[in-house]
DNA sequence: CTTCAAGAATCTGAGATGGTACA
DNA sequence: CTGTACCATCTCAGATTCTTGAA
């Protein structure tokens, strides 16, 4: 490929324990060293000097905008207005000869608005549904619960022929993998002709055809084929494999349409709510109030997430929560106090939730201490009535659906300072759910006495269902879950693409540095934001509005965020996606830091746009330009792949089954931290740490006193040995000695105690007769024999050997063990430290190409399980089947 | 065999991206 | 025609809940 240096700007970063907030020098020696910093130092003065090399600039920056920020910015959304720091650059800027490729790349959409996708669009927001809806209408609780049981029954009866179809598929496609062959293709013939949608829809085996030949003057002929194969039945040749698993033929990605046929039973809608018992209320004012099931509905969202302090605590999950709940308070009818007098609930401080919180931990508690049969059945009958939501039939394949319930009312639960945390989240209403579901199938009924908002067939759309939610209006969609093939073909292509900027990287990376001394403001920024993508692995970072947390990514970084010292570091302190915290520091390319300092130069101040000529659709457009559907988010899963492919590279054969899953391990920690992903450790943790540690010495204690019990057996052994070898480990003193060996004694004895005081109770549960405390007294002598024997070991500064004939090969034996033993723990404990507050998972579910992990997983020969959960490896499943072990990223 | 924490699975909020209508 | 605001859809994220397996 491309030099090397050119080839690893993250991986050369040593920001290992970045998490640890050391500082580090994240920035590849390559592109400190790059030689065009010599020559950019003459052209920009490296002293607090204004760049003279670029007069316009600097004219740009400073001049223009105090005349024009306010009389010649573009008018834009308020909430989201940046402030105009230059003048209007269309003019300067834009004439460049570069723009001339404003061509969009050749597959661009032509737009096929399909079936009826303006009107769908032009539905304007939808309603929400008010307290009193929900309320008065809908008065008679018990009524309505059974109406929902009844319609639940209804749901199924309908989607019981979805659900038939589906489980005929499942009896022939879970076996997919295995090759079954005749019979199964007979089957399936069958199960398509007498499926209950024949009559509506082609067969889905018959739409398959129709699929395989439309496409077929492009890719589609493996395809055809194999179909038409299967038509004529061909068993053993195995046909089946090449039409099941796409990755046997990943080119034939067609283009708009997602699916030809598509059926699917719908959503499932939460619960309806059950109000407390009579006895539990929640107080005001220490008076216990009775509210309309409404309210107490409201109530008990509140109530019932008390123990979760972090949100409980928060003043403004507070403030809005009540606003809320005032709210709907005041619809329908008020608090009213025991005499049935009307409670006015003004005040959060004398709003006490506890008896609906203990009411609703009970009910948890009992839940949890249910017998375990109760709950396998429980668990079983929930199954049964989820089963035809959990399948789809995607042109005639079975595929698992992703989140098919409906998202219950609750309070909702912004991160970070979201202004409208702890708004109340209303229960959606099928009035509010659209419905996409192919033409030929039958459509999912509505509960009893609703109606969808709305049924379409756009093919181009992967989702099943969608509503629009009521805190932010974001719309939510049922989608097919992470192992199906649409998620799992889309999977693929964003590492196939990330592999194709392996081969564009070099050239983007010259091109963005010649960039960095660009006369226009534009350019310039534009390109200092790439480095920070591509170094930095930023996100993106596109404007946020008024409404929602304020975090940033690149694009929207504003002046607080970094802070320059000379000569060339920069720290970062920002809240990035999730309000996580990104605080590090980093040396930068010169060019960098004084590209930086210009874009901070005044006026601008706190408050302001770091990259105010930049957006993240002009940034985009510009990498589509230098490599087709280039965005910024793949310099993401580019970084952490090929680091992590390089990392891997570096782990050397050999080693226990162990040692080789944590090298995998750390690679992916590295990853992890190159990404920022972090979880919050848990007050646990320092404790269980303490914990873990103190048992390894406990074990090296022991591995001591065999090695005692050899000289013992054989005092010439020490010379042998080395008097070195006997000595105590480091971290183990006399003072912890007799402290552990009380240690030791008191569990012996609560270990044996409570064995006895176990034993008894059976004992009296047989009807039989207890044992006497005499028998507990004889039994607890074993531990007076350790105790006389740590004494006497103590004294004597001698281990006696123990065991059947003990011999130093014996004793070796049990040495090496525990030798082993104090290995595998203490890595893990290394493990468990290093790891407290970085989150793994999102790295290796999301951005590292997971053939890499089967390579590792072949060549160092540890089962696929070690790295790979099950639903992992069913997502990955493509991975898995296709990669062989000679394949790089 | 019970307990409890680690790890897996689920949930749903937060971003990225690209299209479209419109000024 | 150009740049935005808004919409729509999909990926990615940490917290929460559930399960499991080791002590």
């Amino acid at each position: 490929m491309s030099s090397s240096d050119d080839d690893m700007p993250l991986a050369s970063k040593p920001k290992t324990n970045g998490v640890n907030g050391a500082s580090h020098a994240p920035i590849s020696e390559a592109h400190i060293s790059a030689k065009t910093d010599a020559a950019l130092d003459k052209q920009l003065p490296s002293n607090g000097d204004v760049v003279p090399a670029v007069p316009n600039l600097e004219q740009d920056v400073s001049m223009e905008d105090a005349q024009h920020a306010t009389t010649n910015g573009v008018k834009r959304k308020a909430s989201s207005a940046r402030p105009d720091f230059t003048e209007a650059e269309s003019s300067d800027d834009e004439p460049l000869s570069k723009k001339q490729k404003t061509s969009r790349p050749s597959h661009a959409i032509e737009s096929d608005s399909d079936d009826e996708p303006l009107a769908a669009k032009s539905n304007g927001r939808v309603r929400t549904i008010s307290a009193a809806d929900i309320g008065e209408e809908e008065d008679s609780d018990t009524p309505l619960t059974k109406k929902l049981v009844d319609q639940k029954q209804d749901i199924m009866k309908a989607a019981e022929k979805t659900a038939q179809v589906i489980k005929k598929e499942k009896a022939k496609e879970i076996t997919k993998p295995q090759k079954k062959p005749a019979a199964k293709k007979v089957k399936k013939e069958e199960s398509s002709d007498d499926e209950p949608l024949s009559k509506k829809a082609p067969p889905a085996s018959k739409t398959k055809k129709v699929k395989a030949e439309a496409p077929a003057p492009t890719k589609g002929k493996g395809k055809g084929k194999a179909v038409k194969k299967e038509e004529t039945e061909e068993p053993e040749d195995d046909e089946a494999e090449g039409e099941t698993n796409w990755w046997d033929n990943p080119m034939k990605g067609d283009g708009e349409n997602k699916w030809d046929t598509l059926q699917h039973s719908g959503v499932v809608f939460p619960p309806p709510y059950e109000p407390l018992p009579k006895n539990v209320k929640m107080k005001y004012d220490g008076v216990p109030v009775t509210l309309h099931p409404d309210a107490e509905e409201v109530a008990g969202f509140f109530g019932s997430m008390l123990n979760s302090t972090h949100n409980v605590e928060n003043p403004t999950f507070q403030k809005n929560f009540f606003n809320d709940f005032k709210e709907i308070l005041k619809k329908t009818g008020g608090a009213k106090g025991p005499n049935g007098d009307k409670i006015a609930v003004k005040d959060f401080s004398k709003c006490d939730f506890k008896p609906i919180f203990e009411y609703y931990d009970a009910q948890r508690e009992a839940k949890r201490n249910l017998p375990k049969e109760e709950k396998k059945r429980l668990k079983v009958e929930k199954d049964e009535i989820e089963a035809p939501y959990m399948f789809c039939l995607w042109d005639g394949k079975k595929q698992k659906v992703g989140n098919f319930r409906v998202e219950p009312p609750g309070l909702f639960r912004g991160r970070g300072e979201h202004p409208k945390t702890g708004h109340v989240k209303a229960r959606v209403q099928p009035e509010q759910i659209t419905i996409n579901i192919g033409k030929e199938a039958t459509v999912p009924p509505p509960p009893e006495g609703h109606r969808w908002k709305e049924v379409k067939h756009d093919r181009t759309g992967t989702w099943l269902a969608m509503w629009q939610e009521n805190i932010n209006g974001n719309f939510k969609y049922v989608m097919l879950a992470a192992n199906s093939d649409v998620k799992g073909k889309s999977d693929f292509e964003k590492f196939e693409k990330a592999r194709r900027l392996k081969g564009h990287i070099a050239d983007i990376r010259k091109s963005y540095r010649q960039e960095l001394k660009d006369d226009l403001m534009v350019n310039r920024q534009r390109a200092t934001a790439m480095y920070l993508i591509d170094t930095l692995a930023l996100r993106a970072g596109n404007e946020k509005g008024d409404d929602e947390a304020e975090t940033v990514g690149c694009c929207s970084l504003k002046y607080e965020h970094i802070t320059l010292r000379e000569p060339n570091i920069v720290e970062f302190d920002f809240l990035g996606k999730d309000s996580i915290r990104f605080h590090e520091e980093y040396p930068v390319d010169k060019q960098i830091f004084k590209n930086l300092r210009l874009f901070k130069k005044a006026p601008k101040k706190e408050g302001d746009d770091i990259f105010d000529r930049l957006t993240t659709t002009s940034l985009n457009k510009h990498l589509s330009n230098q490599m087709p559907g280039l965005t910024a988010k793949v310099f993401r899963t580019y970084n952490a792949s090929w680091t992590f492919a390089q990392l891997l590279k570096e782990i050397k054969p050999g080693g226990t089954v162990a040692e080789r899953v944590k090298a995998y391990n750390d690679a992916n920690r590295r990853v992890a931290i190159i990404c920022n992903h972090k979880r919050t450790v848990g007050a646990s943790h320092a404790q269980s740490m303490e914990k873990m540690s103190e048992k390894i010495k406990g074990v090296k204690y022991q591995a001591w006193r065999v090695k005692q019990m050899m000289i013992d057996i054989d005092s010439k052994i020490k010379k042998k040995k080395g008097a070195e070898f006997f000595e105590l480990p480091d971290d183990i003193d006399q003072e912890w000695i007799l402290e552990h060996q009380a240690f030791l004694i008191e569990e012996q004895t609560n270990k044996i105690t409570k064995k006895f005081e176990k034993d008894n109770e059976k004992l009296k549960a047989e009807g039989q007769k207890e044992m006497k405390q005499k028998e507990l007294t004889e039994r607890l002598g074993a531990v007076k024999e350790l105790e006389q024997k740590f004494k006497k070991e103590n004294k004597s500064k001698k281990v006696e050997a123990e065991g059947k004939s003990p011999s130093i090969d014996s004793l070796q034996k049990k040495l090496d063990a525990l030798e082993t033993r104090v290995a595998n723990m203490s890595i893990q404990a290394e493990d468990k430290e290093s790891n407290k507050e970085v989150a793994l998972g999102t790295s290796k579910i999301n951005y590292i190409d997971p053939r890499l992990t089967v390579v590792f997983s072949k060549k160092f020969d540890v089962p696929m399980e070690k790295f790979f959960s099950k639903t992992l490896r069913e997502k990955f499943q493509w991975a898995i089947d296709s990669t062989k072990e000679d394949w790089d990223f």
